[in-house]
DNA sequence: GCCGTTTTCGGCCCGACTGTTTTCAGTCG
């Protein structure tokens, strides 16, 4: 019975992933070699982010192909999915006790510290590893002092604070902001030179690890003692002569680099990172006869310079230029093919803020909004837009008041008010008529389709019944995308960054239809949701899909939240064709179902 | 375990900071 379950687990990428990189820790603490370890994770980064689904890939026969994935993992990828595990998962957790692998997760105890922990003092979990800690019975092993026991405490506790580990870059983003502005305005004037936030905030993954800022000053120790005595600052982690490591409330670290001038490009491209980019970045280097570290380039004497030359960039540009690299924007540097387009200069030319002519889902008072259509429009045509759909909810949705016949009908007289107005008044602007239709959970409609038939744009998204088995789920909304008259597929997985997993759907079956059907496949750009996410919405433009990239806006304000949505797209490798909204509107409209 | 503009074998990015040490290992990014 219970081995059956185990062999129709459907198993998604992000589980895949999972289980190689516990595959990789185990393999670190058990003491493997660690070029096996590395093999390990770096293949469960590229399932993690590759964008076709892996069991249509191993169906295919294609795993061989995706970078990282070799033979042998292949093989045990192909186990894993027919059968629930492999032979060299099973091995390892026979070996390696779980509470073991867990200690592995508290901050500065890696995988050494780890295997001597249970080799040498026998501790198989967390719980006795705070209680020798706490009994001073870790210092007798040679290498371990007083500090390390106040370390492995001091780890312990911030694991149990920490929720889960990355934080939501709307979250994130706001906070760093933050801090940047208190940075500058505790120091004189002139002291900082330049400063950016680099890390994974730059490359605006849709959750943070940690901040990273980088400052290029003459006064280092003025900017490392001003970033430790910033009020936010709970506890400082480390702090040297170039780097400090602070803590701030909520769990989350910060780190400050500070370097001089003619360092900046090499050091700003280390450390945006990705590790993965970088790598790839530094092989190439290494290729040309050159070692790249965050100061600059050295000759290794395999190449034309002098051993020991060394080679600065005041602009990151430049160092890949140096590297016959095209500049790659910070939102693709994660190792997903983007040192190889660089090289060929075959780099897409991503989509930007600038190329958004108009919205397409977006709430006034009629639904769950707190302006009203007429206050939604002014605030579309002062961000530039020529166009702005308003998509109230419909009725059908439990949570809010949504809008039914009579309501719409209502709404329409308004909104063609406003548009005669801007007629006359010579403005280039109009509202549309739309409606974010709601699902109901036999995958039917929230309004008849004569009442959609008036409507310019149909936004179909589902907000009810998230938890629903993978083929309910995705029959339903295979029934929404086949419907005629809806034109987009709201926020498709439904999730929640942190606080709802994406629905169980087959994504890769849902985009065929919406390519089939002419279905747009929205990117909600609400930092909460980036729904789709990058990797699908990869996977949406090589299938041939149009996106339409949505604020969702349900404020004035909610309206800022479209960057988020192009930095997704940009994390997508997506293009202005690939993009509905870019359009003018009558070739938009003409896009539309 | 993966990979190849020289390789199917022999490599596999690079440095800051800490703690316990007299020169380095561990962890992190």
């Amino acid at each position: 019975m219970s081995k059956t379950a185990v062999a129709t687990k459907h198993f998604t990428n992000r589980d895949v992933s999972e289980v190689l990189d516990q595959m990789a820790d185990m393999l670190q603490i058990a003491g493997a070699n660690r070029f096996r370890f590395i093999a390990f994770q770096n293949a469960a980064e590229a399932i993690r982010t590759h964008s076709r689904d892996v069991n249509d890939v191993a169906a295919d026969g294609g795993l061989q192909e995706i970078p990282g994935i070799g033979k042998g993992i292949a093989q045990d990828i192909h186990d894993l999915l027919e059968s629930g595990t492999f032979e060299g998962l099973e091995a390892l957790r026979k070996e390696v006790p779980a509470g073991v692998l867990e200690m592995l997760q508290i901050p500065d105890v890696g995988p050494k510290t780890v295997r001597r922990m249970w080799q040498e003092l026998d501790i198989l979990d967390i719980a006795s590893l705070k209680a020798a800690a706490e009994a001073e019975q870790i210092r007798v092993l040679k290498g371990f002092g007083t500090k390390s026991e106040e370390k492995i405490l001091k780890g312990i506790e911030l694991l149990a604070k920490r929720a889960d580990g990355r934080t939501p870059i709307g979250k994130a983003r706001p906070l760093a902001e933050e801090i940047k502005a208190a940075l500058i305005a505790a120091l004189p004037s002139g002291t900082i030179e330049r400063i950016e936030i680099a890390g994974s905030l730059r490359r605006w993954r849709e959750t943070i690890g940690d901040l990273d800022f980088l400052v290029i000053s003459e006064d280092p120790a003025a900017v490392m003692d001003a970033f430790r005595t910033l009020p936010l600052v709970v506890d400082v982690i480390g702090s040297g002569e170039t780097k400090t490591s602070i803590l701030l409330g909520g769990g989350l670290q910060a780190d400050l680099r500070v370097v001089a001038k003619k360092h900046w490009g090499a050091a700003l491209q280390y450390f945006t990172g990705s590790q993965g980019h970088n790598i790839a970045v530094r092989e190439i280097a290494q290729k040309q006869g050159w070692s790249l570290n965050e100061y600059c380039l050295t000759a290794t004497g395999s190449g034309k310079a002098a051993e020991g030359e060394e080679r600065f960039f005041e602009e990151e540009a430049a160092l890949y230029a140096f590297l016959n690299l095209a500049w790659v924007p910070p939102e693709m540097r994660e190792n997903r093919g983007e040192v190889k387009a660089a090289s060929s200069d075959t780099l897409p030319s991503l989509v930007q803020l600038t190329d958004i002519r108009g919205e397409l889902h977006g709430h006034s008072t009629y639904s769950d909004g707190a302006a009203s259509v007429a206050e939604m429009a002014a605030a579309a045509q002062a961000r530039g837009y020529s166009y702005w759909a308003i998509c109230d909810h419909s009725v059908g949705l439990g949570v809010t008041d949504g809008v039914d016949a009579e309501q719409l009908a209502k709404q329409a007289e308004e909104i063609v008010a406003l548009n005669q107005k801007y007629e006359a008044d010579g403005v280039e602007f109009r509202l549309l008529r739309g409606i974010e239709v709601e699902v109901l959970a036999d995958g039917t409609l929230g309004l008849p389709d004569e009442v959609l038939a008036e409507l310019d744009v149909v936004v179909g998204s589902i907000h009810s019944g998230q938890r629903q088995a993978r083929e309910v789920i995705t029959e339903r909304c295979l029934k929404v995308v086949r419907n005629p008259h809806v034109d987009i597929l709201g926020h498709p997985t439904g999730r929640i960054i942190g606080k709802r997993a994406p629905s169980d759907l087959d994504v890769e079956q849902v985009l065929q239809t919406c390519l089939e059907t002419g279905t747009v496949v929205e990117i909600n750009a609400h930092p909460s949701r980036l729904d789709l996410n990058d990797v699908y919405a990869r996977r949406a433009i090589e299938l041939g899909c149009k996106l339409a990239i949505s604020s969702d806006a349900h404020s004035t304000d909610g309206m800022e939240m479209m960057q988020y949505g192009i930095a997704t797209a940009q994390r997508a490798w997506v293009q202005p064709a690939d993009v509905i909204n870019t359009l003018p509107m009558k070739e938009m409209l003409a896009a539309l179902k």
